[in-house]
DNA sequence: CGTGTTTGACCCGCGC
DNA sequence: GCGCGGGTCAAACACG
């Protein structure tokens, strides 16, 4: 996890503009199964680009939650927030977008704990569990990459942030607003 | 010394 | 009831 920086840097490089994309449609087949998710053509392997608008889309998949409520972490993303008494079973929607990046930490701009890491089944690669360390914010998130296409990463972020970002990533809404105009050419 | 990571154990839901 | 797989805890550890 050292120098994820140098993805930004080399994020200068010129985009393939088809090589971001981020389908969330399907209900769980982001990423237990791996059988239609795939981008266009993964012949191009341009390095660093395709970093994506992660964040407005957080916003965006609210309302996808409130319209169709049943297009992403659906039901069977089954995530227990009880507290271990088996009140409450509801159940929070979870969000995950696929990215292409040669690395696995994609720095939103918040700060994230790692809490967990586990092997998931069908999977090599392992599957890490962050947290988000603002007090009282419960915002989850889990980074997943793909055996097939070790080139996507799959993040999943559960519940939304009540706070504004920590880090001054030195003008990461600047950063973040150039490549939404990537993503738009 | 504070903060974040590592990592094995533990917990729990679910299918058989 | 049991085993499996996914999710979390927490103590030890690393690093600035």
């Amino acid at each position: 996890m050292e120098n994820y920086q140098t993805f930004f840097s080399s994020a200068a490089t010129p985009p393939a503009s088809s090589s971001l994309s981020l389908n969330m449609g399907n209900p769980h087949g982001a990423y237990s199964t791996t059988d239609h998710l795939q981008f266009q053509n993964n012949k191009s392997p341009p390095p660093a680009n395709g970093f994506l608008g992660l964040m407005s889309d957080m916003e965006v998949s609210n309302n996808i939650n409130s319209s169709q409520s049943k297009s992403f972490g659906g039901p069977e993303t089954a995530v227990r927030l009880g507290t271990k008494k088996g009140d409450k079973k509801i159940r929070k929607p979870r969000y995950a977008f696929q990215t292409r990046s040669q690395v696995d930490i994609l720095d939103d701009g918040y700060r994230w704990r790692k809490y967990g890491q586990k092997a998931v089944k069908n999977n090599k690669f392992p599957r890490s569990y962050y947290r988000c360390t603002h007090q009282g914010c419960n915002v989850k998130k889990q980074v997943q990459r793909l055996t097939k296409d070790e080139g996507i990463v799959v993040t999943t972020y559960e519940g939304m942030h009540s706070h504004p970002i920590e880090k001054s990533t030195d003008n990461f809404e600047h950063i973040l607003s150039q490549m939404q105009i990537y993503t738009s050419i």
